[in-house]
RNA sequence: GGAGAGAUGCUCGAGUGGUUGAAGAGGCACGCCUGGAAAGUGUGUAUAUCUGUCAAAGGGUAUCGCGGGUUCGAAUCCCGCUCUCUCCGCCA
């Protein structure tokens, strides 16, 4: 949610902001301005007249101590009128504000002035690229194969015990998946950050506050007997960790890791898009969360994204990293940066990993604030990011390190899988 | 699941209708004291919103778990809800 403030002071930024964005609507942001000053209308007169009979309920207090009954009922009777005035306002009041939050939630974050233009992924730009390309010869199978060859991971068998995108893993393919979490939270820890592990399922408001609710409702499964939702990424409890708190300087910046399975609904499509894993109900993930003093965000981003490479780099995978474009980006984000691996035998790109400073988009609609220099509240700015995204990695890992002898475990994995080959 | 107790500011804790945004203590911040520190001492220390201003100072309003009610006036009385704690039962 955006701040009132940008809408009174700067209307022309938001409007070319939500231009590219690719945002329709913006008759909204007129409608805010408006709604916005008949709310500061309405408090005004209702302030006047709360002060008014505050006023006089002190003087009728008085008034009766003396025994002066007669004025004080007649003060009585003008208080009468004024209150059911107020209570009037306070009606007129709650719904305007109600009206103004509305509107607002509807609009996206404001893209940061480096987003490229664009409306598809396509038109995202590729800043950098590392990594060897993988040479592959006689052996190019896809991981869904490979898994299969080895015995690492059953789909029809999640498919028997809960339905279609839920992998079962097992023997190397399990292990595989717990060395990839343990080296990941090392590796990030290792970093500055402080590991939790936080519940799985969150309540309304939580959802609420990171954005979820109320637009993205069909994505994630609600567990309706109790109302909470399964997280579709720890982002969510991590972030709301914070909702409603203000922090002291020495509290941020705030840096937090987790692991945590993701569970995710989107509705199906077909084909190689969605084969193997490529796309699952449920799937682990190590995610990173900053909270952080505004002045700094964009160079807290710059060493998530930093960071983020180093962990690709030391896997050995050919990776690339993509600067978002505003039609691409999500709703929440200024500015995001894709990570995304290649799959040497799907022979395609896929992403592993988005990093994205929110600014004061969630913080406000949370109200994560921070004490500033002066002393005076002021949101903070959110950022997070995935470091990284199990499914994919493992598909590559596997179909890149392919060869006659089986599939090369990178080292740097190696102590935590507890050998150097899958065969 | 059964029974009971409670929810007040950064924390503890007082407060049963009238300058109570809220005593007191602790914590924290700043100052004094000191060669430096401790001790001592003084001052300050909620949030939102409106108004005001270049900015501020200042002022108004709302907020004592949440929502409603009674009253000229509610932290204080009444109703509903939520949550927490204790004991018993069950249980990884």
């Amino acid at each position: 949610m955006l701040p009132i403030n940008i809408f009174r002071q700067n209307k022309e930024l938001v409007l070319q902001g939500l231009a590219k964005k690719n945002f329709k609507e913006t008759e909204l942001v007129d409608k805010i301005i408006e709604t916005d000053e008949r709310r500061r209308l309405m408090q005004v007169e209702h302030d006047n007249l709360a002060a008014s009979v505050n006023a006089a309920s002190k003087q009728i207090g008085q008034l009766m101590a003396k025994g002066d009954k007669e004025q004080a009922e007649q003060m009585k009777l003008q208080v009468a009128q004024h209150k059911e005035k107020i209570k009037e306002l306070v009606t007129t009041l709650g719904n305007i504000e109600q009206e103004l939050h509305d509107d607002l939630v509807r609009l996206p974050n404001l893209p940061h002035a480096s987003v490229p233009v664009g409306k598809t992924p396509e038109e995202n730009e590729v800043v950098r690229s590392g990594g060897t390309m993988p040479q592959l010869s006689t052996h190019k199978a896809p991981h869904w194969d490979l898994m299969e060859q080895y015995k690492l991971m059953d789909l029809a068998l999640g498919n028997k015990l809960t339905g279609s995108g839920f992998p079962v893993f097992m023997g190397k393919g399990a292990r595989l998946q717990r060395a990839l979490i343990q080296y990941f939270l090392n590796f990030n820890i290792a970093a500055g950050y402080t590991e939790y592990c936080p519940p799985f399922m969150v309540n309304e408001d939580s959802a609420y506050g990171t954005g979820q609710l109320p637009d993205k409702e069909g994505q994630m499964y609600h567990v309706t007997a109790d109302g909470f939702y399964l997280i579709p990424t720890s982002e969510v409890p991590l972030t709301n960790i914070f909702r409603d708190v203000i922090l002291q300087e020495s509290e941020i910046p705030a840096r937090l890791t987790a692991y945590s399975p993701c569970f995710r609904r989107e509705a199906g499509s077909y084909g190689k898009d969605v084969r193997g894993l490529n796309r699952v109900h449920q799937f682990d993930k190590v995610e990173i969360v900053q909270i952080v003093d505004p002045a700094t965000s964009y160079d807290v981003l710059e060493g998530m994204v930093a960071h983020v490479e180093k962990l690709l780099q030391s896997l050995e995978l050919p990776y690339r990293i993509l600067r978002l474009c505003g039609g691409d980006m999500s709703f929440t984000s200024a500015l995001t940066y894709d990570f995304e691996v290649y799959s040497a035998a799907q022979e395609r790109w896929l992403e592993v990993s988005s990093v994205s400073n929110f600014e004061s988009f969630q913080a406000n609609r949370m109200k994560i604030r921070h004490r500033d220099a002066n002393g005076k509240t002021q949101l903070v700015h959110t950022l997070n990011g995935s470091s990284l995204a199990l499914p994919r990695i493992i598909a590559c890992l596997l179909e890149n390190n392919q060869g006659p002898e089986g599939i090369t475990i990178p080292a740097a994995l190696q102590p935590y899988f507890g050998g150097d080959k899958i065969n």
